[in-house]
DNA sequence: GGCTGCTACTGTACCGGTAAAGCAAGGAAA
DNA sequence: TTTCCTTGCTTTACCGGTACAGTAGCAGCC
């Protein structure tokens, strides 16, 4: 016996195969009577809907976008802003009965979801230009939305400016009085712990963006500036790369951290050493993460609309689909640039000397 | 001018389209020389690779798998234990080069992803039995494992036992001489954020069996038992219930909460009365969250292997799927119960007098 | 020289739907 | 009465692939 399809069905009731599809797809199509009878026997005979992957295929539309994230998926879970951001693009999709799927890019073997599953569109976060997953996505001609990514000409985007975001961090140290900086960041072109003259050579946007940022302030003012570069963004190696600063001879009055994640390891290493934040040591993060309120002293961080991007990229995203999908033109895309604000809290103060 | 296919390059080659399907789906299936010569003709026409909705139909997989959750997707991203849970099914999932696709299934609208989206199969994670999307994911016929959820034969399910794991959190405090216990709770059939006596009765499986294991510990040893109910699992909520419990004329010496998360808003509700834990109240937690050692003080816990139920439940999931696919009977399912660790940190403690 | 066994391709038959045009019958408008 | 809409169902023509069973050509082998 093959399985139940449209037509198992349609010669049950006696009618046409498309008549069946369109008692579950289009009610309107045909009489009420006839419809409830086609789904009594549709019921009876086990058959659950059309299927999806048919109807896909035939409607070319597959009820589902796609987030491509870093190269590891299993991050999109542990960071706190990767996670307000899907959540905040879930929510967005939510309301549509639009499905979200992770897409993963396992460099090197030659699974890649980001060719082989299907999407009506996807947003891409925080990814690196040569990714093959994203170029994956770029060849099958979707509907696309940068988020935290270099901009470019006809793809919509949303962004911060991390630079100058950054620097309103830096700035904040300078003004406290601050002449000897550390940056604990992520992701630099640099040897990895190990404590440096710090440069903005990077193939990420964001931390090569953000380390401008704070340079931007500290260098004008004389101050002098070491950072510490990890291989990854979290707790356990912000609270190693502030450790190195930490125990330099001479050590730095305050700390840059890349996120608060890594400043919540930095303010770790503090009270490993015994070291009073704010009083012998100001530590400022980025992001405003739901953390940096939580910590003890609260975070001093500069805060960007993680919500909001996502709300905005689900947005963007949808009407880029429609638009697609009407095979109208894509309107021009649209760049758009969201606003950052410091806030200032517990961990910053004015220098002991 | 139409898309380019399949037959647009097969033509162009002056090969049958079979041909160049086996060039990108079975190499071995050609000569290199062809399959080069094809592959270069691909890239000029633009064509990039097979439709994935066409070959999903043809080969009836689909390259992704579902997760349901609750009712409300964004919940996802906001409880650290469903995102550690999501976290290690990603992984899992991530060297298979599958992708996951997150269910939402809005009550009410007709708008059901979990209908609709193609899939190899689907992973439950604690969804209420009448939830209309589990309803599709079961007419369809998937593949699909339950985790924190009542098990059924016929589909495997990974559990821990919450009613005992409970009971040693609240035998803890029996232990300890507390004998008038406050329970800060969630998803109850019992009225919102009003303190009651509590009993059993809930739709939802974890919170029901975690009030019975406490119970069982607390009711036979002669506890002063009082409980508030929140409609939701979140620190505000556990902040205000555990704050309607310490305004009660003589107090509780003891909170019990339903998680972590819940268990942290029980502190903050401890120190906004500048009452000392664990010297005039101890707290206990239930998850063994990360958030779990980071608060201060630490706090005891039932430790639950979040982590490997979510890889559990991915590999459950694969071997699920590759048996359907084979055509091969399910072999029975599995119904697996991992093991549950009391953690006793610093939030717990004998009471005063 | 016939048989066997590759290798490398082709042909046929699906996979399970949907869009859009077609058409018959009945009722309203002219 | 004719014309024109509706309503309600059917017909036709795809959507873009893959599985599997050929088959042609050639080499090896006794």
């Amino acid at each position: 016996m093959g399985r139940v399809t449209l037509q198992t069905v349609a010669d049950r009731v006696g009618v046409s195969r498309m008549t069946v599809s369109n008692a579950f797809s289009r009610p309107d199509q045909l009489s009420a009577r006839l419809r409830e009878r086609i789904l009594d026997v549709a019921a009876e005979l086990g058959y659950c809907g059309p299927d999806p992957a048919a109807r896909t295929l035939a409607r070319r539309r597959a009820g589902a976008v796609g987030v491509l994230l870093t190269d590891s998926l299993s991050y999109a879970f542990t960071d706190e802003i990767a996670t307000t951001f899907l959540g905040a693009v879930a929510r967005e999709l939510e309301v549509t009965g639009i499905a979200m799927t992770l897409l993963s890019s396992p460099r090197g073997s030659g699974l890649t979801p980001a060719r082989d599953v299907v999407l009506d569109g996807a947003i891409v976060y925080s990814v690196d230009g040569d990714s093959p997953a994203l170029a994956w996505l770029r060849r099958r001609d979707l509907p696309l939305v940068f988020v935290d990514q270099v901009a470019e000409p006809g793809i919509p985007s949303i962004n911060i400016d991390d630079r100058i975001a950054a620097r309103t961090a830096a700035q904040h140290l300078v003004d406290l009085g601050h002449r000897d900086v550390g940056i604990v960041t992520q992701g630099m072109n640099a040897p990895y712990e190990t404590v440096y003259e710090p440069d903005t050579d990077s193939v990420h946007l964001v931390p090569r963006e953000r380390m401008k940022g704070w340079l931007d302030a500290l260098r004008p003012a004389g101050v002098r500036v070491r950072a510490v570069n990890e291989a990854v963004n979290g707790e356990v190696e912000g609270r190693r790369a502030a450790g190195l600063l930490l125990d330099q001879p001479d050590r730095p009055t305050a700390l840059l951290a890349l996120s608060d994640l890594m400043a919540a390891g930095a303010l770790h290493a503090a009270e490993d050493r015994t070291i009073a934040v704010p009083g012998a040591l100001s530590v400022a993060g980025f992001d405003d993460s739901p953390l940096a309120s939580r910590l003890r002293p609260s975070l001093t961080t500069v805060a960007q609309p993680t919500h909001e991007k996502g709300r905005l990229a689900a947005q963007t995203l949808m009407t880029a689909i429609e638009r697609a999908q009407e095979g109208s033109t894509p309107s021009r895309a649209r760049h758009q640039v969201l606003d950052t604000e410091l806030v200032v809290r517990d961990s910053t103060a004015q220098p002991l000397n």
